[in-house]
DNA sequence: CTACACGATTAGAGCGCTCCAACAAATAGA
DNA sequence: TCTATTTGTTGGAGCGCTCTAATCGTGTAG
């Protein structure tokens, strides 16, 4: 099990361990003769350099680690993926861990991605306190993803939540609705830029905003309905919902009280996640682009490692309005 | 940016690089009082042991490598959730990277994951030829989650497919249903036991089988509903689905055909995916125990770091049936 | 008062690699 | 011919840590 080193290819080769070293690292002043031999020997012993030692002895890293608030949310997924294939044609690796959406362990999954002393740190979704965030940060660059910051030591790649539930707004306004309600995402990250849209938008086309306090789940979106129907009063004619879920759950409730979707209710997402695609979903939506924002994620660390720049990249990102089947004009005013 | 080292921690709290390493490994055989004077030394300057440094000298790893065919996929990001856990709370950290569904890319990963001496490696769905898995299993304890091996040196686990088809067409011929179609996987991993289970099923019952080659989506599913609408003839009053995204799609179009379900036809899915879970679906499913998959894979390659266990260890997961609201008795025969 | 044991501490070698300065050999310039 | 350069190669120090064996006090028994 105790696998080759340097210093067996160097014997084998008939060289010595530095130059073995030369040719692991491609360098260009090795002659061919010698670099043909050492690839022989490396070969034969089925050597491959040991990253850890390289990392320890160069004094740097191909190691990025990446703190997930929860890998079971498909988006921090998709986010990963996005990271993972820039940092793998840079020859960066990924160390991960979850923070489970708890500070408390947040902040011990922070250290332990410390503790490799890896190049960069992203952080999706994260929850610690801004001043772990700052601490991290002046041990490796930081990029934060759905969550932004002031820090100047950080990156930070968003979607513009406010944009989004704009687009929302102003969709439903465009087919005539007046009575639009938004059910939030209570303390879900990126809950507030959503809101503030939201009331941004009614208000600019002076409309009476309506927020019901909601999160992030089906269960929740279905709770919310409930709450508008046994509140009484009139019914909104439309709902912008926190996420794709709430939006899911929102639609069972009211098609349960009677109600459909979307002649009599109309109903607006948000991520534009798998679920919504679904035929059977069908869920008009606000599409984050998430593949790209854990591309872009990846380059700002990138960057700041290779310290082509010093000064903060705030990325906000244009989400888009994906119409489907569950908004329409609203009924008919009832006489 | 450079951060202190247990050498200026020693001289700080005024003793040895030793004893500092000792503290720092929680060693019993240090006096209170020492032990005391190089924490705070430790936190003074705010040192945290070097992983990679700790690895190297004491030849031993706390990294646990990670090859995901597609973290796209919900189903492997779940387990990955869940191998994650038991990592952590064993002291283990996870890194990751994707196969990308291509052998070759596969291949790369691979070697760049053994690159860091991992203490074992967890390879989820991978397609890479058997050839290079022992190789691997040469160099660190495997496990294989969704993926069979004859190989000795490795274990593995897996949902028991053959049954988790067997549980759904059990429980349609207990409603009364006769005609019952399976639409497959196609060429998708577990595909293959899927329909075995299925076909073996309906032997023992003597009904006659009928698959329809579909895959892992919702439009594939609702492409098999058509086909099977167009081919006349009689319709099966249920359909045993490849998974839970086919018998979505399966649903949508049978909705659309103005067949209900489940009044007309019944539908089973197969993983149990949150989608299965919402109430806008709440679709009659298999579940497998994902979470589950992962902490026995972690577990099952603990114990082989540990050298607690030398022989391969084959975990066969039984699924179970979640009936939800997608089956139903069949309807009355029309004469 | 010496011998001995025992717990607490430390010096030093070494993990597998990179990097630097030094060097030998081949080539160029004068 | 002799001194510069260049090109290819090498020894050795050192990255931050662990581990073994040796050392240093103490307390205790003889």
């Amino acid at each position: 099990m105790t696998r080759p080193t340097m210093e067996d290819v160097a014997r084998r080769a008939g060289v010595s361990r530095a130059l073995v070293s030369l040719v692991m690292r491609g360098s260009p002043k090795v002659s061919e003769q010698r670099r043909a031999a050492v690839l022989r020997a490396a070969e034969d012993l089925g050597y491959s350099p040991h990253a850890m030692a390289r990392s320890l002895a160069s004094r740097t890293s191909t190691v990025l680690g990446v703190m997930v608030s929860d890998l079971h949310n498909a988006f921090f997924a998709e986010i990963v993926d996005g990271l993972d294939a820039v940092a793998r044609a840079e020859g960066f690796e990924l160390i991960i861990n979850t923070g489970g959406r708890s500070a408390a362990r947040e902040r011990r999954a922070l250290d332990s991605l410390l503790s490799f002393r890896p190049a960069g740190l992203a952080l999706l979704g994260p929850v610690v306190p801004s001043a772990a965030i700052a601490g991290a940060a002046n041990q490796a660059p930081v990029v934060l993803v759905a969550r932004s910051s002031r820090l100047s030591t950080v990156d930070t790649v968003n979607d513009d939540g406010e944009m989004g539930s704009g687009l929302a707004v102003d969709h439903l306004i465009s087919l005539g609705h007046k009575r639009i309600t938004h059910f939030d995402g209570g303390e879900g990250s990126q809950s507030a830029p959503r809101r503030k849209g939201y009331l941004l938008a009614m208000q600019r086309h002076g409309l009476p905003a309506d927020v019901v306090r909601s999160e992030y789940t089906d269960t929740a979106g279905a709770k919310a309905v409930r709450h508008l129907i046994d509140r009484g009063g009139e019914l909104p004619t439309a709902l912008v919902t926190a996420n794709d879920f709430n939006a899911v759950g929102a639609i069972s409730a009211l098609e349960e009280a009677g109600l459909r979707v979307p002649a009599d209710v109309s109903v607006v997402g948000y991520d534009n996640t798998s679920l919504a695609a679904l035929r059977h979903v069908s869920l008009t939506t606000i599409d984050q682009p998430r593949n790209e924002i854990g591309r872009l994620a990846a380059e700002a660390l990138l960057q700041r490692v290779r310290a082509q720049r010093a000064e903060p990249k705030r990325h906000l990102l244009n989400p888009s309005l994906v119409i489907r089947s569950t908004t329409a004009k609203p009924p008919p005013p009832p006489n």
